[in-house]
DNA sequence: ATATTTTACTTGCAAAATGCAAGTTACTTG
DNA sequence: CAAGTAACTTGCATTTTGCAAGTAAAATAT
């Protein structure tokens, strides 16, 4: 048996669509933020999500985690190395964020400023298939090798408004 | 003059990373939901938005238009035939949206109790250009016919756990 | 062996965001 | 010209968030 998802009559949802019930998911400021950190930034533990650039207060860390993990996007797992640390990864439902999160960098990058390099974002415009395929194989050999660096501050401005 | 973003420091933001701007963006709850009805509903109007399944209340949907006109994600006009009405739109950085909602909804139908059926996800995931491409269209023939129509409540289980 | 750190959290409280109901103002329709 | 209707605003209660300060258990340093 491969953890068949109950199929409840979603009481917890404002309504069936699904972009709604995404929402109802992770909708607030910081799960997708969590889920990056694990997916391309390496990040497994409390303390480096808490220290990972942008200032979550541990209270709502915990929280999210929780709820998270819950949702089973993530999985908390103990460390075999240091009994007191906990090892957050994705799940297959977290890892199949993915398309969602490069899509979301890639309209960021676009229309406001960021601080990733254009020439990157270009490269990841390019390629989305391979960087999608990269990032999923990273996670089925549990690689916590960064893809990507954090973006530090906003280098110039985004790139021209062409659309599509 | 196209309208040249401005490169300011951001200083509204958490950090330069694009997804970590991208929720500070739009990363609430009802944002997202209003741009899906303008995008694939083809609604327009405030009451349009009021009425629209998930009970938003009205100073909320006041308070997100105004960030989203902001943003520069939608604008608003009079409409021409009643002068009370008022008729959002999508501007570019708005519709250049639609990848991101549109892999908000598969992840959600695959992972969640969705009222989407999986025969129609299927449709979505195997044309996802064409899709995006129709969305684009309507857009600029500011075509209000809905591309989706809303979907109720959860028919069956989320589909099965393959991942990729 | 004991003191200090480190890890993963809680707890308490103030501040901000959200939700609900009831206005309000400017049109438009009967 | 009275009664809608559209797009809000206002007040207030509830919930969520953020900040600072704990705490328990395990690891490390002396």
């Amino acid at each position: 048996m491969v953890s068949p998802v109950a199929a409840k009559p979603s009481p917890k949802h404002r309504s069936g669509c699904p972009v709604s019930i995404s929402l109802d998911v992770f909708g607030d400021r910081w799960s997708l933020l969590i889920i990056r950190d694990i997916m391309v930034r390496g990040l497994r533990t409390f303390s480096e999500f808490q220290h990972s650039g942008e200032k979550i207060s541990t209270n709502i860390l915990a929280d999210r985690l929780r709820h998270l993990e819950n949702a089973g996007i993530i999985v908390a797992e103990r460390a075999a190395d240091d009994a007191r640390s906990i090892h957050y990864r994705l799940t297959p439902k977290g890892i199949a964020l993915a398309p969602v999160l490069l899509e979301l960098f890639i309209w960021a990058a676009h229309h406001e400023p960021t601080g990733a390099p254009p020439a990157y974002v270009e490269q990841l415009e390019q390629n989305r298939e391979a960087i999608l395929a990269e990032t999923y194989r990273r996670w089925q050999h549990r690689d916590p090798t960064p893809l990507m660096p954090p973006f530090k501050s906003p280098t110039r401005s985004p790139k021209g408004n062409r659309n599509r």
